[in-house]
DNA sequence: TATTGGCACTCGGATACATCGAGTGCTAAC
DNA sequence: GTTAGCACTCGATGTATCCGAGTGCCAATA
């Protein structure tokens, strides 16, 4: 194990380099902490960081830099986050608060993530899971139109507009409607596709030919439902840390707009201490993003369904006040959205 | 007016250094085409695009590079612009032929574009305009809440759930939304306002109640559409072409991602020529976007509203066919959608 | 008058080289 | 275990030099 000088020295390099971007070496290190010994014993607990390879020297004789194995360590080690401002919280409040659609209030919180964090902000829909139907609705567009919706207690909503060649009865219209409720509402999205082929069979007559010019549309959107999606926010604030990346910050930015990238990634990061997870540097498996960390934390909404919400920058940024924002903002839309909890 | 041959060689400049993106000079322009003429001669007619500002030497002695002004010029020269190959025409029709839902076609359509033409591109909703009110419903989600949905014929949908705390009748919500759709089915959504007001007092009893809950939520939902939006995608495109942009190209991608900044700027450009316009370097009023160009055309939805699609990358871009994608997205678009033409 | 070859000139970029200094590793002394 | 001292490393910085693509101009030419 790491005995404990070096290990408060470890932290230092961290913040320093943190702040400073620069290589930090033995001397500025006793000259801006106070430990109580020289510049060359922190070289010597420097030399056993080293070997433990939670600090690199980029050239020999230069300052140090944390490795990705360092940051990790430095995290582990964070017994508390940095808490918000009140100013940020009174953001926070107020961003969330005037909450309307889903749509919405996702990308309201995206975006005040990211100006919170000053990095690239995500969040994911919420996924279909235990999402169930809420209602479905049929609404006449003219004679041969209809506009099939079909909302989740997720708050969700989808539409999509039916051509119906030959014309229909509206009382037919309201009858397959009446029958589409009663059969589907609250049942789980993934129980849809089989209660809807009954559906099309129990029906007679002029409802029967509607329904099976609807159903296959309905299963459509449920589909869809399934598909995952994530709202982004914030590139530039990427862009503006250029230097941080290698050789070009484009491959990067190319990776943070493959959505199912992102999502792979996000989706198998499970949460720890804080209920916050992250993965620093080449802890994630993607070769572009080897020199980012991504902070996420769950949230729910009313359908109790978890997706995630958080910040992606580069491996050298404050840990503490990311998983700070990243856990409130969390929090705070699960509240927004009346999830549990 | 500029000669016929300076005209050709300013042409020839405009091309070569969007291709090499190295400042032409009059020998390598010689090599390149066949002007029947010599290197000396080229020099003279550059003396004279210089006279005019239609190219500037980045140094004293070095080739030259066109400028914002010599952008114009060329493009205005521009009789023809680049046909799509037969494969990204395949690519447009099959990416837009399984549309569903306005969301989901406006998110295809803008990946697609900035797919094919390298850009960061840009797709607006269709506003308010014309657009008119299609249905509204109210669906009741549990004994004290109610889901409230906007349907406009743009094909829009928002919603917004209500708390009625003193619960309510499910006989009155369907007169109420009977009541709302005879006054408001195929309004428009400017005149909304005035008549949800008239409607509050014609209602009683216990509707009135209910009316005056609801409408103002209704309100807020037509402001809500009122409020313009756009979508983008392909930032990295324009990271990838960082050397393009002076200083850093963070300032440009934060420019980028002002939603409000972007529409004014889109808003006021004028379909021209092609039924494409565009704003070439500082043409534009937004100063962090001084080297960069914009492309858009208008496209109409059923709701036979105008809305615009477009690209925004360097100045130096392939204007020929940038200009040929956009117009074509944009045909294939009001297509897809059901507009008119 | 328009074109051309010739030529001196400019200036950015590459190359080479010396210097500087922050920082290291090591050793011997405390 | 800690420290002072010291030789050493190597990136960064600064200076001088050279090279060459490209220019502007002029006198000669068609």
């Amino acid at each position: 194990m790491i005995p404990d000088r070096p290990l408060e020295v470890l932290k230092a390099i961290v913040r320093d380099y943190i702040a400073s971007k620069e290589p930090v070496g033995s001397k500025s290190l006793v000259e801006r902490h106070s430990f109580g010994v020289s510049a060359a014993t922190i070289r010597n607990d420097m030399a056993i960081l080293e070997e433990e390879e939670l600090i690199v020297a980029p050239h020999t004789s230069s300052g140090r830099v944390p490795t990705d194995k360092g940051y990790r360590m430095f995290v582990d080690q964070l017994s508390e986050v940095k808490p918000l401002s009140a100013a940020e919280k009174v953001a926070i409040e107020s961003f969330l608060s005037k909450s309307s659609d889903l749509d919405e209030t996702l990308g309201q919180t995206v975006r005040l993530l990211s100006q919170l964090t000053n990095q690239v902000a995500l969040v994911q829909y919420p996924s279909l899971g235990r999402a169930s139907v809420r209602h479905i609705e049929i609404i006449s567009i003219d004679q041969k139109r209809l506009l099939l919706l079909l909302i989740t207690d997720s708050g969700r909503i989808q539409q999509h507009v039916l051509e119906i060649p030959g014309g229909y009865e509206s009382s037919d219209v309201e009858k397959l409607r009446n029958l589409l409720n009663e059969s589907l509402t609250g049942k789980a999205l993934a129980e849809v596709s089989a209660i809807a082929k009954t559906i099309s069979q129990k029906a007679t007559g002029k409802i029967k030919l509607l329904a099976e010019r609807v159903t296959p549309e309905l299963l459509t959107l449920v589909d869809a439902n399934t598909q995952e999606k994530i709202l982004l926010a914030g590139t530039s604030n990427l862009a503006r840390r250029e230097d941080d990346f290698p050789g070009s910050i484009s491959p990067v930015l190319e990776a943070i707009e493959e959505q199912v990238v992102l999502l792979k990634l996000i989706s198998e990061m499970q949460a720890d201490q804080h209920g916050v997870s992250l993965l620093i540097g080449r802890e994630n498996s993607v070769d572009a993003l080897s020199s980012t960390s991504v902070v996420v934390s769950g949230y729910e909404n009313q359908g109790s369904e978890i997706a995630k919400v958080g910040v992606i920058g580069p491996t050298r940024m404050d840990y503490s006040s990311n998983i700070g924002a990243v856990r409130a903002v969390a929090r705070y839309l699960t509240k927004s959205l009346g999830g549990s909890q």
